[in-house]
DNA sequence: CTATGGCACGGATT
DNA sequence: AATCCGTGCCATAG
């Protein structure tokens, strides 16, 4: 297997001290992007720490681990379905801006309180803009509610500022066409135009969906698809793909599905959200062909102690052979800890992809029900060790989203989605006990409670606010 | 009277 | 030990 010739054997690789331990536990909990920052200032204060020259893929361009060839470009031999490619890469190519948020615009007192968006945003966003404009811009993000949205109105800001309309509006502009996109717009509807508008630049997107939204909203969030064809003059069928396509791909609350809240930042380590940890795609884009599973680990293999330090710490002046020694030893560890956290990581992946692959392809639907406690007793690690290693991490599937690595342990997500099944395909509003009755008949025992409770996390209405559908058309 | 949402409790999960 | 989640009870709206 792969990873067996990348990493070492895992006897070598297991916890000898408690210091060992510890830091192989805390390098867990930590994403890619905090290991990378992690080891780039471990290497700038620790002389016994260097970096083993680079080689990288002609093809694909990701760093390779010593003479290996690269794993994802060179065909492997067996291919079977059911066993995902697993591999870990090196890379350490981020986006990060290293300006500090802190510097950014602690000099106005405009420091955003609100937990991340608004840092995360301005951070992107501050480049392209004049220091003025940047006041501006941290005010309306000051004032987004916790959807993302705008709570203030532009003309109240351009007022405060004393600036035209105009120039606020063009802030704002490009705040929403930020990740997320479709923050700081005053509306769902604006948000979703925002987000409709950017994807059509890159993607085919259906006709009419923006009149859609513009005009139809309302209707589309109550299912009523025959009337808004009427009002669109095409065929329900059309209105249908187009509704599909929007609660596939676009986001009325910007902040919502937007999952920074799960992973608290701190002000000297703020959270990168676009990086993920984990990158699952297809072989040549076939969906039969075995997933390809690429873990993110920076600096792995690159990153070793210094053989002419080592040598060296015979010669060392007296007063600093304590020092030579304890650094020696910090590399050391580092080096050993951080291949143990891959090793985790490339075991724990493997084990999920290869369970819940019908997930991964296919979406919400097929998540199979797993708790973090049965994949411990799998892998024969403790129940933390887990934790740790999923919580703050993040997941890129094939389809291009990032999720949260714990969203392969959503105990409800798979039941949230037959209930939106159910619901789609309903003839008549159904309310919350008759869905209930349906769900039993298809083995799934819950308390009418419960469906309520999930309908309104799927921004369902009530029964009575739904709408008759129009009768399943004859093909 | 029925359907739904708020509050809160207990058990499971982390 | 802390947190999350499903559920029961009750008030309220339709």
């Amino acid at each position: 297997m792969l990873q067996v010739q990348i990493l070492r054997p895992a006897t070598t690789l297991r916890p000898l001290t408690t210091a060992h331990l510890a830091q192989t536990m805390s390098l867990l909990e930590l994403t890619a992007v905090e290991l990378n920052q992690k080891i780039e200032t471990e290497l700038s204060q620790n002389p016994a720490l260097e970096l083993r020259e680079e080689r990288r893929c002609p093809t694909c361009h990701r760093p390779l681990i010593g003479s290996q060839p690269c794993p994802r470009c060179s065909t492997p031999k067996s291919l079977s379905m059911e066993e995902p490619i697993i591999f870990v890469s090196p890379r350490q190519d981020f986006y990060v801006s290293r300006r500090s948020s802190a510097e950014e615009f602690s000099g106005e007192n405009l420091t955003p309180a609100k937990e991340e968006l608004p840092t995360f945003v301005l951070r992107q966003i501050a480049p392209d803009l004049d220091p003025d404009d940047r006041r501006l811009a941290a005010h309306l993000l000051t004032n987004l509610d916790e959807d993302g949205l705008l709570d203030t109105t532009p003309l109240e800001v351009a007022r405060y500022h004393h600036v035209s309309l105009g120039k606020v509006e063009k802030i704002l502009n490009i705040i929403q066409r930020a990740d997320p996109v479709g923050v700081g717009s005053s509306s769902p509807r604006e948000a979703l135009l925002v987000q409709l508008e950017l994807l059509a630049e890159n993607f085919p997107v259906p006709p009419l969906a923006d009149e859609a939204i513009k005009s139809g909203l309302e209707l589309l969030s109550r299912h009523q698809y025959t009337e808004l064809g009427r009002l669109l003059g095409i065929s329900s069928r059309k209105v249908r793909e187009i509704a599909r396509f929007i609660s596939d791909n676009l986001n009325p609350y910007p902040g919502r599905a937007y999952w920074g809240d799960i992973r608290q930042g701190t002000a000297e380590s703020p959270r990168v959200y676009n990086n993920p940890d984990v990158i699952i795609s297809l072989l040549q884009g076939n969906a039969n062909a075995p997933l390809v599973v690429e873990i993110v680990s920076p600096f792995l293999g690159l990153l070793q102690v210094n053989p002419l330090f080592r040598q060296a710490l015979g010669q060392a002046p007296a007063d600093k052979v304590e020092q030579w020694k304890s650094d020696l030893e910090r590399a050391d560890l580092l080096v050993k800890c951080i291949q143990q956290r891959a090793n985790t990581m490339v075991r724990l992946m493997r084990r999920i992809t290869k369970l819940q692959r019908e997930f991964i392809l296919h979406g919400d639907c097929y998540l199979r029900p797993y708790t973090r406690a049965k994949l411990a007793e799998e892998l024969d690690v403790h129940e933390s060790t887990i934790s740790r290693a999923v919580s703050s991490k993040a997941a890129q599937l094939p389809n291009g989203h990032i999720i949260p690595l714990s969203k392969f342990f959503d105990r409800s997500l798979h039941i949230r989605s037959v209930i939106k099944e159910i619901i789609d395909n309903e003839k008549k509003p159904l309310s919350d006990n008759e869905i209930v009755s349906l769900l039993n008949e298809q083995g799934f025992h819950v308390a009418r409670r419960t469906v309520a409770k999930y309908r309104s996390m799927e921004g369902i209405l009530p029964s009575h606010l739904r709408q008759v559908k129009e009768s399943p058309k004859p093909a």
